[in-house]
DNA sequence: GTCTATAGGGAGATAGAC
DNA sequence: GTCTATCTCCCTATAGAC
């Protein structure tokens, strides 16, 4: 119909929901042909196989999340850096029925059951986030911002993992448990006195 | 047949393998039927519903968890009892073919798309958990071998978060990561001295 | 009690209508 | 270029054979 235009776009907003709702093997193209209201052949004709729109799903993803890196060089500082990373993830936390989980979080959990280029786009997205953590870390320990044992990477992979953990343990008993983790990850980080040994 | 005298065990010891290595959704009643030999409507007789047999392989975790700490009272001390806790984790990924995930994680990355019964027994599971580490930081802390700022209950989430999400993670980018986020959450819990403020 | 043959529906995908 | 009618296969599940 012409009065569509941008069909190819709908799709990868409503399979986005659909995929961070339900995981990758919990959506058909069924699902989201009946969401927008067209046919699901309709969908193979945006993209022909599932793993295409699983790819540009991931894709979409690392464009994202490479122009929010750019944005966030405005913020100053350790902190307001580190608050907006986790406030994209409390903004999955925060979408109605549960929430939703990171990207990362459901790649991961489904790893082997998706193509070799969906894994290939999740490596680089999950590298790409690992690196972004491993600079702040480096650059807030260089300012006397933030404290913390051993090197800026071992650090990021701690801050990177418990921030995806605690984003999916929060959707089995509520959302409560992830501001308790938070809390208590950023309780650590902050600049230890020496009372406190 | 008459031989076969515990089919419903081998049912589940193969579907534990399909389930944390492919998810819920990645596998089915003809996968483990292939696997042991017999049709896929065989399984149907022993686990009448798929979401059966998801409960089973739910419960049967939190027995084995529930065996695990009594046998790791034996254990003296925070550190022998935080490294068993990392131990059950790693043998997750030790195993073949990159490895699978812990249950709790694969629940909650699921956690829409399994019925009420297992979501039920998932949120205890993880309730466990996270009680058996809450309970140790508390103990590791009275005795004076761990260190950290907040309540226990805190760094019990931070650590059991930390633990699940370096645990998928490593799936993506290799278990050269999963030591890596371990050594050094480890390293953020050691007894401080004064020197590191 | 244990398993097989088979149904019924939904999945991903193709070929062709407009 | 865009979407629909349709195919095939595999999924879960039931009814009935042994």
């Amino acid at each position: 119909m012409a009065g569509r235009t941008d069909t190819k776009h709908e799709i990868l907003n409503v399979a986005e929901q659909l995929w961070l709702h339900k995981g990758y093997n919990g959506f058909s193209y069924q699902h989201i042909a009946k969401a927008i209201g067209i046919k699901s052949a309709a969908v193979h004709y945006h993209y022909p196989a599932k793993q295409d729109l699983g790819v540009a799903l991931v894709e979409r993803m690392r464009r994202r999340f490479a122009r929010w890196t750019e944005r966030t060089e405005a913020l100053d500082g350790f902190w307001p850096k580190f608050d907006a990373y986790i406030a994209i993830h409390q903004l999955y936390l925060d979408d109605g029925e549960g929430g939703r989980v990171c990207p990362s979080g459901i790649l991961d959990a489904e790893f082997h059951t998706i193509s070799e280029d969906m894994r290939h786009a999740a490596r680089e997205l999950t590298r790409e986030m690992h690196r972004w953590l491993t600079d702040l870390f480096r650059a807030g320990r260089d300012a006397g911002e933030v404290s913390f044992r051993g090197d800026p990477d071992g650090i990021a992979a701690v801050a990177g993992a418990t921030v995806q953990g605690a984003l999916q343990i929060a959707r089995a008993v509520g959302r409560g448990s992830f501001h308790l983790t938070i809390d208590h990850l950023k309780l650590q980080l902050r600049q230890r006195e020496c009372a406190d040994a």
